[in-house]
DNA sequence: AGTATTCCTATTTAGTTGGTAGGAAGGGTG
DNA sequence: CACCCTTCCTACCAACTAAATAGGAATACT
């Protein structure tokens, strides 16, 4: 499996946002539940233009809230456990497994190469299973548990 | 999980010559168990020339055994009930899971993402299970039964 | 009105992937 | 030995994708 650097950054913002949101009186988000882009960029690392186009994705795609303006920012539209790994791979990213970029389960396999389909499909069941069962609140309680 | 061209093109190959190998009196091979490059290229649609690297990469993972000459060609090391998929594929690729190509387990997080390493690690076990305990023997086994 | 911020598009840059070409090295055969 | 055949190896090219940047709309608060 390969995670995109775009697929990387989306993780942890998401993850950034969850947990500014879950601590109301944090002084750099001013006690407001809206993150701003700028404030999730520096926490993390991540290039800010780059960030907004992967925010905007997040958004289109239902998982994230905005608002503009001086008070604007960004706010999950779930509950952190409600969002799994996989929903933000999915906003993202598109198909999990791909063979030569088209989705596994439509490629064209003939002769003695035929069973090789099933198998792409199985990977992608067992990836799915894991990223789907890990919410943004099971990372972030994992980083209390053990820091 | 990306199964790029060389990793699909691997495999393709691996089950064509362990099909031609297990069929001593097929046309194609002329009844040795020697297979041509340009055989396998030509039975599974494969360019010529990249082939040939590929064919290398898994010789020199010690999967292959090739022969020069005249009634040169290639052959499996092992029966094809030892040989993985999982073999195939890091014999081409190097490693399974990687974020932003760097391998998973040693993905630098820092803060509210420390958590994301092991997901990146249970995918990737969860992707090992299922491509280790498949072998060449089932994928072409699955063929003769459901062709 | 003015300012701060999100939003969106277009462009550039770097790296990987897929594929090709041409020969050198080794093996069989007359 | 001379000659074909096939694997081996290196270098290269073209297309594509990812990553990052820049600059300008639209929107909301003061």
């Amino acid at each position: 499996m390969y995670i995109s650097a775009r697929a990387d950054y989306a993780l942890r913002a998401m993850l950034a946002v969850a947990d500014a949101a879950g601590t109301p009186g944090d002084a750099v988000t001013g006690g407001g539940e809206l993150v701003k882009a700028a404030s999730l960029a520096e926490s993390q690392d991540i290039p800010l233009s780059f960030l907004q186009g992967i925010l905007l994705d997040l958004r289109r795609a239902g998982l994230l809230h905005s608002h503009r303006g001086t008070e604007g920012g960004y706010a999950l539209t779930r509950p952190p456990d409600e969002i799994s790994v996989g929903d933000v791979l999915r906003a993202v990213g598109g198909a999990i497994t791909s063979v030569r970029g088209i989705p596994a389960d439509r490629a064209g396999y003939h002769g003695v190469a035929t069973g090789l389909r099933d198998v792409w499909l199985a990977v992608d069941g067992a990836i799915a299973l894991v990223v789907d069962r890990t919410t943004l609140a099971d990372l972030l309680s994992d980083r209390a548990t053990a820091p």
